[in-house]
DNA sequence: CGCGTTTACGCCTCACGTAAACATC
DNA sequence: GATGTTTACGTGAGGCGTAAACGCG
């Protein structure tokens, strides 16, 4: 029995293929799967049903995964105590929406980086729902996303909330007129369904009674933004954006009685996450996070 | 940092030189050393200073000793918590006294292969002092010994007492003769000094205010009742063996009112011994010692 | 010079990746 | 046939023991 079979075991067992859990090795799947088998030898105990279409743990595999799991913290820990940067090196690959990506990303992978120099950060830029999936599968160490998950088996840690306001193009409204009205006339520019905003979205649109005849989607904040400018429609940017391009004159704040709600971000990992940078990380994001901050972009 | 490096780490701290270290791992000096020196490259910290004729933990190797013991008691209980038998192979040394070796050793050693089928024992029969460096140094799991332990690094259990009886050849004296007068003109036969009976005797000596004038000692107790039997002076054997002596008529039991104080024996292991197979041999020995039983020989 | 540790070297096992085979859906 | 896991096999690094060297008492 060897710590690499024990970390071998542990990633295949939490994450949802043996491909998954070898891509996070760095390792090739077939040298995954003789790790594991000679883990098994060297216990004298079967650890995966490989029967079905994929692997499934045994109950011996389902009492040694918080062994090993235990093992791989104390192991952590016991490099921690020595060396600062040890345990806190090689990659970390983690999942963020591009609201985020926009806005305190960059400073994010800054402070990180300089907390952490022997880190290689691979950030994931993609919708809550696919980020969710990354993190579930293994694929991912942790995503930031809109909204608590459904999934019981990622626990959520809110980090901070994002505000929108309402605006049009100035030329397409006079001053004093709220966005339901002009719903009635102009289309929804807004994101793809699935993003985080769709939620606060359809809740404000119900407390409104208003539905949005014409609705036109796009899968990024950018492209929004920009055909917002250009007067192809009412939308919804973060608060951050609608300020900086309002100030300019290229846009008009509907600042109506009736504005959207806050989108609540959440710091979602594995519950059964051992991993010291996981926490790290997740404290630096809670001091960095912002979500009303401008895009350098601008 | 592989677990075979810290083993090798934990025996070469815990041990009284390399080469203990390494014949307790089935393994050649030179190849603990390297061990040992691969996981100081893979740390990033010397662990021993070797500038003096041995080598000594390095306040960063002091650090590591009880995460590395950590870690390897993890991975026993890791194995208990699968295979019964895993953990409690292997070798296991110990030491015992000789009277040890001739009452109840047979009786333990059958008791824990039973308990412990894959278990190789390696009983060495030695004088207390002898059997107490060796569990200092490393070289034995444990001993049982006379007598609390002098070393602090060692910890003592009490496991029970022996009882000894004066004795002489029938021939040599009539009965209702005391030791005491008998030492008069007989010479005392008994173990080395050294033996765990030495202090019990001297302190019946002083209580008695006799001294024995000839002296004649051994280092077995075999050899001592073959003595006593051939009528070469006085003595004292354990309470089995003087009855069961007596009761041949070989010798006669001199139970005068002044008897021996009965010799206290203890099971002596590391304060530090993270094993969970020594525990389980203090629980069997706990349960199997009596130095009141008759040896096989008689 | 003895003792304890390290270095040098030849040997062999072990762990890796590529590629093919196998099994399940 | 697509997906997921294992087997076959050639290659290279790593761990082993023997033997010689080093360094301190």
């Amino acid at each position: 029995m060897t710590l690499k079979q024990l970390e071998a075991f542990y990633l295949a067992a939490t994450c949802a293929s043996f491909a998954v859990a070898a891509q996070r090795l760095h390792l090739s799947i077939s040298s995954l799967s003789k790790r594991i088998v000679e883990l098994e030898q060297s216990l004298g105990e079967t650890l995966f049903d490989r029967a079905g279409h994929r692997a499934a743990l045994t109950p011996a595999g389902v009492r040694l995964l918080p062994h090993a799991a235990g093992m791989l913290e104390s192991a952590q820990k016991l490099l921690a105590s020595l060396g600062k940067e040890a345990g806190l090196s090689g990659r970390c690959r983690f999942g963020v929406g591009e609201l985020t990506a926009l806005t305190w990303l960059p400073r994010l992978l800054t402070q990180a980086s300089l907390a952490f120099p022997q880190l290689t950060l691979e950030p994931y830029v993609d919708i809550g729902t696919v980020l969710e999936r990354g993190v579930g599968d293994g694929e991912l160490d942790f995503a930031v996303v809109a909204g608590r998950s459904s999934r019981s088996a990622l626990a959520s840690h809110s980090i901070g909330e994002a505000r929108f306001l309402w605006v049009v193009a100035t030329r397409l409204a006079p001053p004093g007129m709220g966005a339901a009205a002009l719903l009635a006339t102009l289309p929804l520019v807004t994101l793809h369904i699935g993003a985080g905003t769709t939620r606060i979205l359809d809740q404000w649109l119900a407390q409104q009674e208003v539905a949005a005849e014409r609705r036109l989607s796009c899968n990024g904040w950018g492209a929004v933004a920009g055909m917002l400018v250009d007067g192809v429609g009412v939308g919804f940017l973060p608060e951050g954006w609608a300020r900086a391009l309002a100030q300019r004159g290229q846009l008009r704040i509907l600042d109506g009685q009736a504005a959207l709600a806050p989108l609540h971000y959440t710091f979602q990992s594995r519950r059964d996450e051992p991993r010291l940078l996981v926490a790290k990380m997740r404290e630096i994001i809670t001091r960095v996070a912002d979500f009303s901050a401008t895009s350098a972009l601008f």
